[in-house]
DNA sequence: TTGATTGGTTGCATTATGAAACCAGGTAGC
DNA sequence: GCTACCTGGTTTCATAATGCAACCAATCAA
């Protein structure tokens, strides 16, 4: 965890600080994204992400630790090892999908943002990563009820919305 | 930023790495998430969270001034304020959702996870936050094409998908 | 063979965080 | 209106995480 001293997350069980708790710190998601990008060596992580050594080497080691990237032998014949993600690591691209939707709206740079995102078939933008109902429809976020799990769904009459005050 | 010395990440462009210096650490998040659960008191955060009083007052002064939270007068005629969303911070739901939902499927508590989100109005449970193509339909993480911005969109036919060695 | 690159490790300075004590003003009970 | 407790902090101190720079062994390019 991030400049944490001793307090870990790994006791709650909340699935979001699970995440957070697994993911590591800010560091660590902008490695994942570059490791989407392409990114497989220590060294390209280095020049993109301007970190530190010894942190890049210490969250590198917690990311292979946690599951989310793998060591293996480099695929052109290298004696350097490369770093990939494992599936575990790309279910994490919804995340830094509406990490970049959320930064493109309320926290742009002046130049504007720096990636964009299109749908490899298609050639069409993205859709907006959004909660959805059911049949695929995108539903506003004062629609999404939470509820403590095993407890049964509120009905639909009794819960008229977020109050809003 | 949590536990960093200097470095900020408010000089990149890119939108992920702006958001995370936005919304300031994992505690900032894990106040977000009691927030859109309808804690609006420091004691509510404090009782929920179990963080250090002197870092909560920090978190949620970063969130303040950086836009995400409202410190406006109590609702119910308290002299003490409350804290409250703003539309900035509503929106950071399906970053909170994504979490959750990664952490539900990589992360789980042995005792399973702690909350289920729903439809408001069906009582349905929410389909997977996910990308989709411009129609609404779910598409692969590997569908998911990215490119620096302001350039051409590669065409579906020159861009084979992502290599998988 | 030589020099540069890669992928680290180590040591030190600085910052973020945690824990506990303390405190002023608000609130509740009577 | 008096008193005790609650709320929302602030302060102090100890510790953990990070940055930076120097260093190093192994690898790779010429």
């Amino acid at each position: 965890m991030a400049g944490m001293k001793t307090k870990s997350f790994s006791d709650m069980q909340c699935s979001i600080a699970r995440s957070l708790e697994l993911v590591g710190s800010w560091w660590s998601l902008l490695i994942i994204r570059d490791a989407m990008m392409g990114a497989r060596r220590f060294k390209h992580f280095q020049n993109s992400l301007g970190i530190a050594k010894n942190t890049l080497t210490t969250r590198l080691n917690q990311l292979v630790d946690g599951g989310i990237l793998d060591r293996v032998a480099a695929a052109d014949g290298s004696a350097y090892d490369e770093y990939q993600l494992t599936q575990k690591g790309r279910d994490l691209g919804p995340i830094i999908l509406a990490l970049s939707q959320w930064g493109d709206k309320w926290a742009v740079h002046p130049d504007g943002p720096s990636f964009e995102y299109f749908d490899r078939k298609t050639g069409d933008d993205l859709s907006a990563i959004w909660p959805r109902r059911a049949n695929g429809e995108a539903m506003a976020l004062g629609d999404v009820g939470v509820k403590p799990a095993g407890t049964p769904t509120p009905t639909p009459e009794l819960n008229p919305g977020r109050t809003q005050k």
